[in-house]
This record gives C-alpha cells, sequence and structure tokens, in this order.
DNA sequence: GTTTTTGAACTGACTGGTCAGTGCAAAAAC
DNA sequence: GTTTTTGCACTGACCAGTCAGTTCAAAAAC
C-alpha cells in the first residue's frame, strides 16, 4: 500500500502520528501556554507514548514551531484563496477584503484553539522560536497587505491609506472579534459576527439609516 | 525617579516594595509567559529576597492577579476620563471613540508589557485566574460599550450596529496595530498610528481622495 | 518595639529528554 | 511456501535537573 497522497505530505504512519501530535498540542498550549503544557500531557492526548513525540520531534520546541507553520499555512492560504476567488468573480478591493474576514471567521471558527495560541505567542520576545514566528507572521499579513496595495494603485482606496498599519488592524479587528465571539458569545452566528466587522470596513458606524 | 510601571503611587514601604514586584513580574510574565517565568526571577529583577516575595503575596499566581486588576485599573480610568474629557468639550460620540483610540495607544505605548501579558492570557480557559480576567476585561469593553450603546441612542451611530461585538473588534483593532507597531515597527510615531486607526474608524478607506 | 526584609537551606513534586527493548510487516533467503 | 532477517515506528521506565513554596533566625528599617 503506497502514498495516497494528500497535500504536501505523505500519509505513512509516521505521518498520521504527526498529526495526532499536532491535534493534541494545539488544544493544550492554546489553554494552558507552552511553558505550563508538558510533553507528558500531549502524549497521552495524543494516545501514543512519550518516546513517540521525541521519535517524531526533536524536542518540545520544535513541535511548536512545526504546528506553527502548518496552522498558518492553512490560514494564509484560505486567504489568498478568498481574495483570488473574488477577483475573478468581478468583485472590486473592498470585496476582496470583506471576503477575507469572512475567510479568518471561517479558519477561526474551525481551529479556534490555534488561533488562540498564535495569539498569545506573536508578541513575546526573547523565545526561542522567534525567528519562525516572525516569518510565518510575515507570510500572513502580506496576503491582506497586497490586497491593500493592489486597492491604492487602482485608486479603489486611499492614497494616504498606511498599508501595513492598515493591515494590521484589519487583522486584529477580526481577531480579537473572533476570539470574543467565540469565548463570550458562542451562540453567536458566523454572519452576525461578519456582518458586523462588514460594516466598520465599510464606515457604515455613523448615520442613523 | 519613577520609571514605566503599571502601578500607580504608593506609600508604605510595603507598598514601594510590592510596586518593585510588579514591575519585575510584568516584564519578565510579558516575555516568557506565567509559567516560565520563575519566583526567584521576580525576586532577583526585582532586587528583593525570595522571601520578600511570599511576604507580600499569598502565591505567584495572587502577584499574577493583583497585577492584573491594576493593570486593568489603569487602562479603564484612562479610557473613561478620555470619553468623558470629549463629551464635556462638546464633542460628538465619534470624536469620543477617536479620543479612546488615542488612549489606549497611549497606554499602550506607555505599558507595553502589560499590555502583551494581558493579551496572551486574555482567551486562555480553565486557568486559575480566569476569573479575574473576566471581571477585569469586563470593566474595560463596558466603558467602550457604553460609548456606542450612547451614540446609537443619540442617532449619532447606526442603531443597527451590533454593541458587544463593534465593542470587541474596535478594541482588537487599537490592540493589535499597537502591539504590531511596538513589535516591528517602533519607529513610527503614535500619530501615525493614530491618524491611520482614526481613518479607519471613520470609514475614510475607500474612494481616491 | 514593631514591622518588614533578608538569605540560605530544604522539601517534595514535577519535567524534558534518554535509551534499551518490543512489535510487526515486508524483504530476503532458503 | 516457509523461515529468517531487517529496520522502522513505537514504548515506558528512568534520570538528572528544576521549581514553587516553606521555614526561620537574624538584621534592618521605621
Amino acid at each position: 500500500m503506497e502514498s495516497s497522497t494528500v497535500t504536501g505530505g505523505g500519509s505513512s504512519r509516521r505521518e498520521a502520528t504527526r498529526q495526532k501530535l499536532y491535534e493534541a498540542a494545539v488544544t493544550l498550549i492554546a489553554e494552558q501556554g507552552f511553558s505550563a503544557t508538558t510533553v507528558d500531557e500531549i502524549a497521552e492526548r495524543a494516545g501514543v507514548a512519550k518516546g513517540t513525540v521525541y521519535y517524531n520531534f526533536a524536542s518540545k520546541s520544535v513541535l511548536f514551531e512545526e504546528l506553527l507553520r502548518h496552522g498558518v499555512g492553512l490560514l494564509t492560504a484560505s486567504l489568498r484563496e478568498a481574495a483570488e476567488k473574488t477577483a475573478k468573480d468581478g468583485g472590486g478591493t473592498v470585496d476582496a477584503l470583506d471576503a477575507m474576514i469572512r475567510a479568518g471567521l471561517v479558519f477561526i471558527e474551525r481551529y479556534p484553539a490555534f488561533t488562540q495560541l498564535y495569539v498569545a505567542e506573536l508578541w513575546r520576545t526573547n523565545r526561542a522560536w522567534q525567528s519562525t514566528l516572525m516569518v510565518v507572521r510575515q507570510e500572513a499579513v502580506a496576503v491582506v497587505e497586497g490586497v491593500l496595495r493592489e486597492g491604492v494603485e487602482r485608486g479603489e482606496l486611499s492614497n494616504e491609506l498606511d498599508v501595513p498599519l492598515t493591515a494590521a488592524a484589519l487583522v486584529g479587528m477580526v481577531l480579537v472579534a473572533a476570539l470574543d465571539w467565540q469565548s463570550f458569545q458562542p451562540e453567536r452566528s458566523l454572519d452576525d459576527v461578519h456582518s458586523a466587522l462588514s460594516r466598520l470596513l465599510q464606515g457604515r458606524v455613523s448615520g442613523t439609516r
């Protein structure tokens, strides 16, 4: 029986184990933080022995770094797809941003633990995995920046717009609103959250109507 | 000389020691996280003996909780003051929001470590200090929600506006933009950041001019 | 003289990482 | 077709080190 090659990685027994370890680690680290999560816990949750963790990953930190890369890879792919699909359907820049907001919300709804963990670690300094985190952050923000920049070039967005800062602000808006939604108002629908953010993006906050 | 710490002024000798401990703890925990920070480190950084930590605080967790309460107290006071001052000067709701954004940025510029730590812990679950965190979060968000709600009542904001979600989104926008600013573009001025966020708030993103 | 701080020793529980050994399915040898 | 070998993936007991929290006599500050 050979490789039913799923995207990017082979599907050996080993790969399945790694996947289980990712899933176990992401939940535990999101809840407790990296340091408070023990390798024993991760192994137990994944249903494997502790030694297996070290057979598959060089160290606890390396497991975490690869988890980060894996997760952000999924996010950027999703954002990029949303932007491209909008462009192909003849939508403008604002439509693309709106589609990316929705894609971001869908991602966070699906992988809340990863999002939580990412936010918690992103601005720490002096950590072993800081360089990985920087790279991975830039990948994600770059997608948003790209759409903004193109919008400015095409005259659809104000040329006074500060691309990097606005990108960060938009990402933050979605991130925090979504985490708050998940944590404190889980009964709300994704559409609710999306329309509230959409309204904010399009400046339809002021005015009585 | 008072260095920038999250604590306000104290009077007794004991209070001074507590402040030194807060200051040491906030930096270390922001950088490394709660679990990775040892009590020995905190004591050393504060320049006191380990025994002093336990003379002043019942435990490491209690020290952390009191730190949280104090820091968020300062933030909410600052936000509230900004909103009230704007109201007194005859500004509208949007002006009040703008003033609060600025107040938030000033706070984050002054206490970056506290902000970082707060964001890192806010959405965690199953932590000992979760209830403290919830209370403290609500205090802060309530200020923003209050201004939004009043704006809707006075017809200055759309009555379709989702108050809690918009409040969370605004807070997130400021938080993430500011942390990104501090971490990745520290050369930018506060005014730069403020005007970019202000533009976003007022929907002056679209359009060429 | 009372409050606060010191500083070093100690405990008991926990943690990241190691390693000799097991299980097993496919390949090789017969 | 049966037996033997190979080597990958996994196991779990074990180790050396670490940390929160305690204790306390003595000093310092007030």
